[in-house]
DNA sequence: CCTGAAATTATCTTAAC
DNA sequence: GTTAAGATAATTTCAGG
């Protein structure tokens, strides 16, 4: 279990994946080496799954955000989810409950791009039976930080 | 626009935000100061919106992640999207085309406190009339290189 | 499990070309 | 774009609380 100060180093590292330990250490209380091995025990635990950059889809030519809810034909699910993972344009995919079988977040280009994607892309991929786009006119909040959430979800 | 170097920085950043510059610029094959002259010019560009940790939400507590589709009273659309950015366990937030205005992914610890966060937390956050939720029972996919979709894109 | 310091190695950043 | 060099930072090790 993570204790007060692993948090507050997954939190600072969730701000900035590439502050220095030096700057890490101050900004947690602690002096290097020790700040040093807990992020080294942190990533062997596989708490942090690795280091990423935050991207502008828009300043990257991605004008379009959708999710699209889709129901497949379950006997070939696993040529689905691997059609999915290959597919460069779908962001994420979740097996969910309800309606649909999985939640899809996709970008494209522009409208045409969207509509090329629905009817000669997704339909086609193994088992969908059904689709249902909703588009995603604005993000509200983008990824939140785990351990400010655990502190609150633990308090 | 991001040419194709810019785009081979990008995605070796998107996979690994801590790489060294004198690694980025072997794997782009530039050396170092172009190479370090670049991202800091997509920095500024805001292609690149900052560097962050992937943190795995079971490793740190999190059992449960949700999809709920919220229609609200618009009146109140600040006041809603303020409380949203506030709360911690919402992670993600999109206004949406459809049946919902908006589609939100949370994070609890387990079903009572997902349970909790519904009846106690969501249904009284400012104008919510109405919820849908659904389970994401298994991530299949999680975050994308933008780069490589731009590659992929405007081939 | 922490601090602090010292030594080595690697990396960042700027300046000159 | 390159190469080069001084400033900074990362990493390991060790003595000690």
């Amino acid at each position: 279990m993570l204790d007060a100060l692993d948090r507050k180093i997954v939190a600072a590292l969730e701000r900035d994946a590439r502050v220095s330990f030096g700057e890490l250490a101050e900004a947690v209380g602690l002096s290097k080496t020790p700040c040093w091995k807990r992020v080294k025990a942190l990533e062997d635990a596989g708490v942090i799954r690795g280091y990423s950059t935050r991207i502008d889809p828009a300043a990257i030519g991605f004008g379009i955000e959708a999710f699209i809810q889709v129901s497949i034909d379950f006997e070939v699910s696993d040529a689905f989810e691997a059609a999915v993972k290959k597919h460069p344009l779908i962001r994420r995919c979740y097996a969910t409950t309800g309606e649909a079988d999985y939640l899809l977040q996709i970008v494209t280009v522009d409208m045409r791009a969207l509509d090329r994607m629905l009817r000669e892309e997704l339909s086609r991929l193994p088992g969908v039976r059904r689709t249902v786009t909703s588009m995603a006119m604005r993000e509200i909040k983008g990824d939140i930080s785990f351990a400010e959430a655990a502190a609150h979800a633990l308090r």
